[in-house]
Parts: C-alpha cells; structure tokens; sequence
RNA sequence: GCGCCCGUAGCUCAGUUGGAUAGAGCAACGGCCUUCUAAGCCGUGGGUCAGGGGUUCGAAUCCUCUCGGGCGUGCCA
C-alpha cells in the first residue's frame, strides 16, 4: 500500500465520521506550498457542494476526525481556504516508513502484450522507430517490475509488396557471386540499389511483381530469398536494440507476414457475419461508432479489389491472436498518433466481430513526431532520414568529448571512459525523448540534449555517483547500508516524502503508460538530492552519529530509487563519472 | 468538407480525477569550491496560460465559439 493511500483512507473514514457519502473522494495530493503542509485532503469542498452544505464546516467536521484518525502521526491539521485540510505529519513517523516498508498491494498480475518498435525490415531503422522502441521499452519494463506477465511483440513489416523488387534484386546479386551478409551490410543502399534498377529495367520490374505473388503463393524459392533477406535485415535491428539497451530479441519478432494464413479466415469471418460487405469490388467494414456528424460511417477496406490484403487485415488476425492464443488482459499499441483513425477501426471491428472478449482492454498509445530545430519533421542537413544507428553513433561520438573534457584530470582509464561515455551519449537520447509528454510532437535538439544540464539522463546519472561517490569514501556497502532515518532539516522531509511516493508513481506510470512521469519523478528526486547534499553534510566533522545514520539512509535510498527508476526507463547508471 | 491533436516565460518543456500566489531547465544577471564529484547549489528578473463567452466557492485544466498550427480521411503501411 502506498504511503499516499494510507493517508487516503485515514481521510476517507473521517469522512464516513462526517456521515459523508461513500463516492467523495478524499483527494489527497502533496502539498504545493510549505505553509499548506505536507499533504493537503481537497474533497471536502467536493463534497460539501454535494451534499449542499458549508464547506469550511464540513472540514471542519472532516479535521477533527481526521485528528483522532492519525494521533500522533501528524503534528498539525488545520482548515484553510475554502475547505482545504492541511496536514503536518510527525517526522518520527515519516522516518518510520523507511524502517518498515509497506506491505506489497494485493493486484492482480495480468497478461499484457506490448506491441512496439515494429520498423519496417524493408529498409534500415531511422530516427521515426525511435520513440515506439524506447517508449514501449520503457512500459514493458515497468509492467514487468509490477509483477505483470509482458508478451513483448515486435510487429516487423516482412510482408509488403517491395518485398518483390528487394528479392529479385538479391537473386540478382547473389547470381553474380556476391554474399548475402555483405550485399546486405548496408540495407539502405541495397534499397536504393533496387530500386534505381526497379526504375530503370522493365524486365527486372516485371519479375519484381512476379516475384511479389510467388513469395505470397508459397514459392520455395522465393520463400528462401525473402527468408535470407529477413533474417539479416532482422539481425541489424537487433545489434541496434543491444546498443540501445532494448529489451527485443529476435525471438520477439511477430512479423506481418505471421499472420498471413489467417487473412482470408478474417475476411471470411467478417463477411458471413455480415459485417464486411463488397463496395466497389473490394471488403468493406463500415464502422457506425466512427460516423461523422452527417451519419456516414467509416470504411475500413479489408481486401482489395484486386484481392489483396491490407494492413487492416493484419491488425485483426493479431488482434484475434493475442486474444485467442495468448490470452491478453490487456494490449498496448505504441504507434504513431497519425494512425490514430486506423486504431479505432481495428478495435471496433475487432470487438464486433468477437475477436477480442470485451473484457480485454485495447489501447492504442498514441505518440507525436520527432522535429528538427524548425520544427519540421527530423531530416540530415541534405534532407534524408536520419538512420538510428548514425544518430546513435553522433551521441556517443559528443558524450565521449564531453566525458573527456570533464576527466580531464580523473585517473579514470580509457574503458571506463568510453563505456561511461557510451551510457551517457545513449542515455541522453533516450531521456530527451521519455521525458517528453508522450502525445505531443518534440523538438529534437543536439545542444540542449547533450548539454547535460537540467532535466537530463547525465544529470540523474551524476547524481547516482556522488551518492555512490559517499558510500565508497565511507566504507560502506551501500546495498546492504540499513540506518534509521530521523527527519531534522525541511530538505530531509522533502526527500523523504518524495521518496515515499515512488510506488504510488509506478502505479500511475503503468496505468496511463507515460514514461515522463516517471522521468519528472526522477528529476525531482534527483534536484531534491542535490539540495539535501549541499544542506545537510554526512561524512563531515561535527554531524552526530545520529544524524550521519539518517543521512546515510536517504542518501541509500535515493541511490536505490534513481536506480530503479533509471532501468526501467532503460538507462544505465555507473558508480563514477 | 469531416475527424483527431496541439497553442503555457525569449527558447525547450512540466502542470495530477478542476484547488490556494501557474513551475522547471536553457539563455540573462548576481553569489557559492584549501572541506562528502561545480555535469552541482543558492538567489534575481522574466507570463493577457492564443482570444471571446460560459459552468462554480474556485478554470491552464470542463463546455462553447473564433483565430493560428499539425495530422488523418476507401484499395500503402
């Protein structure tokens, strides 16, 4: 249970003292100001508009059984404003907190599939993969540390029609001598390569289309060109996810063209149900939940008139399959915010058509687009996609100047200069984008990035080592450091309280699935750190064994929390810097 | 046309189911290292929360309209 709740339900049965009705939330937040307190409960004025009454008597009412609720926990409750209660807990008792950690909260673990990353296996990943990958990372991360099981899929595109052009060309290539592994070294020039010949030679075109039915219809030789193609294409995006600290694995791919024996079941499906009718010689769903104001509703094609399937077709078998084969709770989608529409199809058809029980939560996680410093989509000074793996080379490549210049002096070797600098470059891209709201477009920019000031991975990271940095000068072993803390000075009670509110953080991370809560958390935490530091000496002359004891603690605890909060963001820490 | 999203300090961004005087960082200015890592800390200045109207004890937040921007919208994914 977290510290918050406890707090909460103290209120709450004041408020059945008060004889207020069971669906008033006692809305207790942190308070924003010092002389409001440490927590402030906000639901009486609710209620009071409720139930027609005075505020400020009603809290009034609420304050004094809150008062014989909380004893000798608080030092001070008062009635403010217009019904605010504000509430001053004893710090014995906020020190106590660490010494006993609340009991786990009983939850239900459940199944979750996490759909993300899912580039396009066509070509070389670029800077668009970025955010579906480290955000969906992110989450997974954070499900799993809550105890939920996380089915990690990475729903790769395999299965497209330039698949066609992409093979002749390796036939061609492999004809004349070459190896798969170095035609394919460069995935982005081999793309080009195809298709300037694509372009420029009829007869290539032509066996490109053929070969785009052949692959669909099975042929063993196409089937194992396309399958050399994949299997390089995939071992790319994995030595990026390494580097990038990603959770995937090849053995997280569900690719498109996975589903491909069950498309035209979907489509048989939708039709005898009667929910997919012909139009215009091609598969129609109309969706009426999605109807414009003038009562249209919105078409989602599911075959083509030509009788191709389409990406829709796709969504619904996997959609079907994480219902009926894995067993989901619940489905996280982290794609684009511009496919929005496309969700909304896919998940009303999915349930309509009884793909997915109703009890099974469908969510799409919408994010915005990475722009450059105009504010236009982010492109290379020529105009080109930016490739991820040139991204993440420049990062370290400015970490690594930043890492010397700052050790200048440090009798830190080489390799541990280079992999500090490989976590700080990497961790900084990261960061930048996690800590951005998730649904909004985001100004990619190098210099505040890779300034490391502020609200950024080094500064998080720089922390973690000077609390490392203490326990080291001390002595201690800082994982197995266990001390009593006792609250003395305003920036130890602002530690303590926002430590405290870790678990109830976690909880809302998980629920709503933004990872920069978790990155403001984590900043605050690390700022208050900071001025707790300069406040409040530990290793100094003069601090009583007491107090040194306490200090010791936060600081262990603070370590222990960016810590934790860092991995499941999927950023490294290091013990010196 | 219709639909979705966005507009907060010079810049980049936070702002909880509606809560008290809207907060950080960067940039600017002023302090703090012979003492636990200065990638740090402390302080100052900086706002018509795009604009109008509404809901109420209380609105950046909810409703409505206007302006400005982005994206999507039947045979790509």
């Amino acid at each position: 249970m977290s510290f918050k709740h406890q707090l909460e339900l103290a209120v709450r049965r004041a408020m059945d003292s008060a004889e207020i009705p069971a669906d008033c939330a006692p809305m207790v937040v942190r308070s924003n100001r010092p002389e409001f307190g440490d927590f402030q409960a906000n639901g009486a004025m609710a209620a009071a508009k409720q139930l027609k009454t005075n505020p400020r008597q009603l809290a009034e009412r609420i304050c004094q059984a809150l008062a014989e609720q909380l004893g000798e926990r608080a030092d001070k409750l008062e009635v403010a404003g217009p019904g605010f209660i504000n509430i001053t807990l004893n710090g014995a008792y906020i020190g106590a907190q660490f010494a006993a950690p609340a009991a786990a909260t009983q939850r239900n673990a459940q199944t979750v599939v996490v759909d993300y990353s899912a580039p396009n296996l066509a070509k070389q990943m670029h800077v668009g993969h970025l955010r579906s990958t480290i955000i969906g990372d992110a989450i997974a991360r954070v499900l799993m540390h809550r105890g939920d099981t996380v089915i990690r899929q990475n729903h790769v595109g395999d299965w497209g029609t330039q698949f066609g052009m992409l093979i002749a060309e390796l036939e061609e290539q492999l004809g004349s001598g070459e190896r798969a592994e170095l035609a394919l070294a460069d995935l982005e020039q081999f793309y080009q390569a195809a298709k300037l010949h694509f372009d420029a030679d009829p007869a290539f075109a032509d066996k490109a289309r053929a070969y785009v039915v052949k692959l669909q219809g099975g042929d063993s030789h196409c089937r194992q060109l396309w399958q050399q193609f994949i299997d390089i294409s995939i071992a790319h995006n994995v030595a990026l996810y390494r580097q990038l600290g990603v959770l995937l694995t090849a053995a997280d791919t569900m690719p498109e063209s996975a589903y491909n024996d069950q498309l035209g079941d979907v489509v048989a499906t939708l039709v005898n149900d009667g929910i997919a009718v012909e139009d215009a010689g091609a598969k129609v769903v109309f969706i009426d939940e999605l109807a414009d104001k003038n009562g249209n509703p919105s078409p989602m094609i599911i075959e083509k008139s030509g009788g191709g399937y389409l990406y829709a077709t796709t969504d619904l078998a996997a959609a079907r399959y994480r219902q009926q084969t894995l067993r989901a709770d619940r489905v996280l989608y982290f794609i684009d915010a511009r496919q929005s529409l496309h969700m909304k199809q896919v998940f009303a058809t999915a349930r309509r058509a009884g793909f997915v029980e109703p009890s099974m939560q469908l969510e799409h996680l919408p994010f915005g687009t990475m722009m450059g410093a105009d504010g236009k989509p982010f492109k290379t000074r020529s105009g080109g996609t930016v490739k991820l793996a040139d991204l993440l080379s420049e990062a370290i490549e400015r970490a690594t100047a930043l890492v010397a210049e700052k050790n200048r002096d440090s009798d830190i070797g080489a390799d541990e200069l280079a992999e500090i600098a490989r976590k700080v470059g990497i961790g900084a891209v990261k960061y930048a984008d996690l800590s951005k709201t998730r649904t909004n477009d985001y100004i990619f920019d190098w210099d505040s990035m890779l300034s490391f000031e502020g609200n950024t991975a080094p500064y998080l990271q720089y922390a973690y080592t000077r609390i490392v940095s203490i326990f080291r000068r001390a002595g201690l072993a800082i994982d197995s450091f266990a001390g009593a803390v006792a609250i003395e000075l305003p920036q130890e009670r602002a530690l303590a309280l926002h430590l405290l509110g870790f678990e109830e953080l976690l909880e809302q991370v998980a629920r709503d699935c933004y990872p920069h809560l978790l990155c403001n958390y984590l900043y605050e935490l690390a700022s208050l750190f900071m001025s707790f530091y300069e406040a409040a000496p530990i290793l100094k002359e003069g601090v009583t064994a007491i107090s040194k004891e306490s200090r010791l603690a936060l600081a262990m605890q603070s370590a222990k929390t960016l810590a934790l909060g860092l991995e499941l963001l999927g950023i490294d820490t290091m013990d010196r810097m």
